[in-house]
DNA sequence: ACCTGTCAAGTCTGG
DNA sequence: CCAGACTTGACAGGT
């Protein structure tokens, strides 16, 4: 089996790299219309360009797996902004897809916290699919749109779960069905469970993302070695790897924030776990030394008996 | 060259 | 019912 690691957004190990450059909507508003404009697409450019960066890094250090920046655009979703992007930048975009296709590299996207589908309030169910237009057209223009996939939360609970998830199975069907296939289901730290959200996954058939630090943090009656057959049934139609998120905790009393590596005794039984089971696994690293804290973590596992590092981001068990 | 406050978003808690 | 916490990288503005 093949265990493949990936990070998030910003190669830390490149000079000036970051794919998230913006403009706040306050700033904006303080300039002129040529300054915004300009201002708008310095950055939109950076962000694409440092998103190709990022891309041949990948490629030279073995990693087969990314998250792409959900800020590439600035204010692309804003209502009183909102501004073509696809037609000034459409080369570049289509640049990153040709890159990523011929790379065969596994891309994706994760818009934030605020992207949900289980809020009673209209608007925030209309900004929440406004959203998830904005990062499926990204990835249209780059012409993956079939294969990239869109990972979200299922939100909040409203002090009532069961109502809060009837109305995440009424909004979600406002999606766009291609839009709807492309997305994949987290489990969160906080409220929705693992099993909770392989339910949710299960009726909409979506993948199902495990987040091994977010179930320990928010673990229900479940245990991850249990899940893991029901885990892997809901990748069976995609033809993909299942995929995981793995992060270590800060400390213990600030348990559900990231540290900035993976402690290799941290991650061991969640990698265990997976061995025992046998199946090739796309583990997506979320600390806040990105690449750098990937490297680390296949580096130290490549020393543990029976893994053996065959690529800079890639062990094979 | 550094530091501090502000910015976006929505939910949840405490008062 | 409302204010503040939560979260996080980036940026503006001040020193």
């Amino acid at each position: 089996m093949i265990l493949r690691f990936g990070y998030v957004s910003t190669a830390l190990s490149l000079w000036e790299a970051s794919p998230s450059r913006t403009l706040t909507f306050t700033n904006w508003k303080k300039l002129d219309e040529n300054t915004c404009n300009e201002k708008l697409y310095a950055a939109t450019e950076q962000n694409l360009r440092n998103t190709i960066r990022a891309l041949h890094y990948n490629i030279a250090h073995g990693f087969h797996l990314y998250r792409m920046s959900s800020s590439l655009v600035p204010l692309a979703t804003h209502p009183e902004v909102r501004w073509d992007y696809l037609t000034p930048f459409g080369h570049l975009f289509k640049e990153i897809g040709d890159l990523i296709k011929n790379s065969a590299m596994r891309v994706s996207f994760h818009p934030s916290q605020f992207t949900l589908f289980t809020s009673p309030k209209e608007p925030v169910t209309e900004n929440s699919i406004t959203d998830m237009i904005y990062h499926y057209n990204m990835l249209r223009a780059m012409e993956v749109h079939g294969d990239a996939t869109i990972n979200i939360h299922i939100g909040g609970a409203y002090g009532d779960k069961e109502a809060a998830i009837s109305r995440f199975d009424h909004n979600f069907n406002k999606l766009n069905p291609s839009i709807r296939k492309q997305t994949t289901l987290e489990n969160d730290d906080k409220t929705y469970t693992a099993e909770e959200t392989l339910q949710v996954c299960e009726q909409h058939s979506l993948p199902f993302v495990f987040d091994y630090h977010h179930h320990l943090a928010n673990p229900g009656n479940e245990e991850f070695a249990d899940l893991l057959p029901r885990l892997y049934a809901t990748w069976q139609e995609t033809n993909k790897t299942p995929k995981f998120h793995l992060s270590s905790p800060r400390s213990a009393t600030v348990f559900r924030a990231h540290a900035e590596y993976v402690d290799l005794d941290f991650a061991l039984p969640f990698i265990n776990t997976l061995k025992s089971f046998g199946q090739s696994a796309d583990i997506m690293i979320e600390a806040k030394s990105k690449d750098k804290a990937a490297l680390k973590l296949v580096e130290e596992l490549s020393k543990v008996r029976g893994f053996k590092r065959i690529d800079g981001g890639t062990i094979m068990v």
